[in-house]
DNA sequence: TGTACATCAGTGAACGCGCGTTCACTGATGTAC
DNA sequence: TGTACATCAGTGAACGCGCGTTCACTGATGTAC
């Protein structure tokens, strides 16, 4: 049987294979180019399987990226058996552990984040979905900001309003952070410069009182 | 003359009311559909011009964008003569005015934002454009937070990656602000609220430190 | 174990939709004399 | 002031490109007997 390529195994597990391979190309592809002017012929090719081969895994990019949120939300939750956590959001530590669990997250999954970005941009299914991803954290940090007001802390806004504010300075920042592409502004952080400065931000501010 | 229209005068201000058309027109359908989803007829049919019209105008919907770019710079110029203002950072009011300046520009052009934004996660020039728009409001901050380091502040990090992340939280939350359809979620702060909430997140953080 | 047929993963050329872009045409405004 | 011609803003049907999607086909794997 020279000619023949390795034996793959049964039927399934080679469409299995090529399922996650063209996962993995979208991962590449959508890093590289983003999720929106990625094409399917893109992922196909980069894939290294014709064209049609996609849509006998996939309906569609949306769905596609679907799985991989799937695929993300199912790695996150193994990992999160949450342990229960410091309430207290006046501890400098507490608020750290929370920045770096979301740092982690975002930054453990690049494209993926960055698709649902896009995708959000320009689908109403996705920006419903970007909200759903962020609403567990939004709950949680008021449920901290709460906690924070209880204790007689002055907090600058309704919880729930700081809290957006909180998801929207860290989720932006990583953003950023993942696609800086400016030498000229200077070297960039590294991964726990940032989670120690979003950290100490969300804590003081930029006045640095101390605290904790 | 029955039959006629209104003479519009010449024909180059026949042709500059129709150029503003398109424009105003660009910014409602951006401000609806965004501007990755609007096409070039949904432009024009708001303007209540034939599709063909667009192209004595305007090479592309890139170009349009550039167009409304420059206006929206134009007018922001001309307002902000720019009185010097107060290096001190350290005092609330002082932060107060620089985050009502960013918010007054960014929910003052709205559609334009948007459509920058989202220009920006598909074309590499807008993406640039976009930074470059920023750059003075970064560079100004970091200044600000260079003085307030040199007279005995400590910021939680480097005086511009601080300053990218009070960036990064100001236009996130004012885009967020902007395309807000959560009622789920309670009200959305109103405007003033909203510029409170962030100069206190940036000077204290949540712990509301008494200063300034 | 062997043969005949069915099923399936994958192929890639071809198709066709959506939308940007063009262009021959219209009617009005401007210019020449 | 009047006439003839040129120019221009705007029109909208038609064109064509790019890309998503289909589908007849191939060769290999699975099943029936």
């Amino acid at each position: 049987m020279p000619g023949s390529e390795i034996a793959a195994g049964t039927r399934k597990a080679r469409a299995a294979e090529t399922e996650a391979a063209l996962k993995e190309a979208a991962k590449r592809v959508f890093g590289q180019v983003g999720y929106l002017r990625a094409k399917i012929t893109d992922i196909t090719a980069e894939a290294d399987r014709a064209a049609g081969s996609f849509y006998s895994h996939f309906d569609s990019k949306e769905q596609l990226l679907e799985a991989l949120l799937a695929d993300m939300l199912a790695e996150g939750d193994r990992r999160a058996a949450m342990p229960d956590h410091d309430p207290d959001f006046s501890s400098l530590q507490a608020v750290r552990w929370h920045v770096a669990q979301f740092w982690t997250f975002v930054t453990g999954n690049p494209a993926v984040i960055i698709a649902l970005q896009q995708a959000a941009m320009v689908d109403e299914h996705f920006a419903r979905r970007q909200l759903e991803l962020m609403a567990p954290t939004l709950r949680d940090l008021a449920a901290h900001l709460e906690y924070v007001r209880a204790a007689g802390g002055r907090l600058p806004g309704q919880p729930l309003a700081v809290a957006s504010a909180i998801v929207a300075l860290m989720s932006q920042y990583a953003l950023i952070w993942l696609t800086d592409r400016r030498p000229e502004l200077g070297p960039r952080p590294t991964a726990d410069e940032a989670v120690d400065m979003l950290a100490g931000l969300i804590l003081h501010g930029i006045m640095g009182a101390s605290a904790g």
